[in-house]
DNA sequence: CTCACTGTTATACCGTCGTATAATAAATAC
DNA sequence: GTATTTATTATACGACGGTATAACAGTGAG
């Protein structure tokens, strides 16, 4: 029998390559249809090397998990502090990330649903979750005091945290809903129903946030 | 050997006891680790039975999905009809009991999460959500719309249906954290952040729907 | 009381799971 | 070139998955 060829590559590429392949594998079929096989033929590998590089199955897929999570909120940082600007756009194109391409993905939601599934009741994914979940938080109070304060709106910390709370859900819901797209309504609106939501929940005048980024997007 | 003994139910019964154990199994341990053999023993039977009632144990826990998601979506529209009262009550109660026990609840967010994990690659589940979530829009729609005429609001119903997107959202954002619980805040607050984005969110005064339903939950 | 019916149990089967182990070959050093 | 290292493959093993089948027992009809 003719033994497979095989080339060596860094430890990081190979790490990498496994992650992406087990995010595929799970996001197509789940938890339950990931095998360590299919996982390691995606990968282009076979299945002896998840031992050799992350111990178990299992390790492998928590560090997946961490990995998907890094990129989603990476993301949306990196949108909301893309060039400066005046608060009230920062803080816009950080809700307009959340609900477009490519963090609004059929494949990414997938993911996180499956991993929020274990949340409850494994710790790992839990600790994951929370710091994941907290990150989020604070970056949003971080972007809404400066649009209050440019406002001369009320802007202590309790009152940062609650709107960080409501619209870290509004941003969460569209993302969620948008990605699955269920063709109940076009994707294409969720950015203006966002952005007029945002200013609806910090009590904004209209267009305060959907007016600072218009430039590129107007389409009114 | 001492054969088990055993009672004949219903076979309503037996199918509902099934199902339920199909749920406690797949929220403790996800789809993975709920095996047709920890189901029946959860059900106190034996496996055998899950093929004589469901043909597979794939049928059984897409029945199982089905029988959760109308269970959510049924607790919540009878919270709004209650007892009638005025616009804003009921869209009120239909928003706070969707961040209150028992839909707030961290086995049915887990259950909920696990499932919408394969929304995406499977029509079955697919199918299930759109409609419920459909089912979603449409109650809140007619929830919404009374209570913009009566704060003599445009009320079309383009404008409904976006406000209804939105507020799904927000409902589904908190609903999930909250239920998580992951103790970065209390979940106790969520009516009232809920019932203030929501106003928010609609353009109405503060308090219009806080103070709707304020007779039992006097917090001010 | 007896019998037939069928809900339910017990068991066996085959496939696949995760992973441990040994053989192999690619890369590196000299 | 040769030796050495170790990343990678190939294979085997025990456990467990879903489910098909046959035996059993609770239930109601006569």
């Amino acid at each position: 029998m003719e033994r497979k060829n095989f080339q060596r590559w860094s430890q990081d590429e190979r790490r990498q390559s496994l992650l992406e392949a087990t995010l595929a594998c799970v996001a197509e079929q789940g938890l339950e249809g990931a095998t360590a096989r299919q996982i390691a033929q995606r990968a282009d590998v076979t299945a002896g090397l998840i031992r050799h590089y992350f111990g178990s199955k299992e390790k492998m897929v928590q560090a997946a998990y961490e990995l998907l999570i890094g990129e989603l909120t990476h993301a949306a940082k990196c949108a909301a502090e893309a060039d400066g600007g005046e608060p009230q756009a920062q803080l816009a194109r950080f809700v307009v990330a959340n609900v477009t391409p490519p963090n609004l993905s059929a494949g990414k939601v997938s993911l996180w649903a499956t991993f929020i599934g274990r949340v409850r009741t494994d710790p790992g994914y839990a600790a994951v979750h929370r710091d994941s979940y907290r990150e989020f938080l604070v970056a949003l109070e971080a972007l809404i005091h400066p649009v209050l304060v440019a406002h001369d709106r009320k802007a202590t910390p309790a009152c940062c945290s609650r709107y960080a709370i409501a619209l870290n859900a509004l941003i969460d819901g569209l993302w969620l809903e948008g990605s699955l797209d269920h063709g109940l309504y076009d994707v294409g609106t969720l950015p203006t129903i966002a952005l007029a939501a945002a200013e609806g929940i910090l009590g904004l005048p209209a267009d305060s946030l959907a007016g600072a980024i218009s430039t590129t997007d107007n389409r009114s």
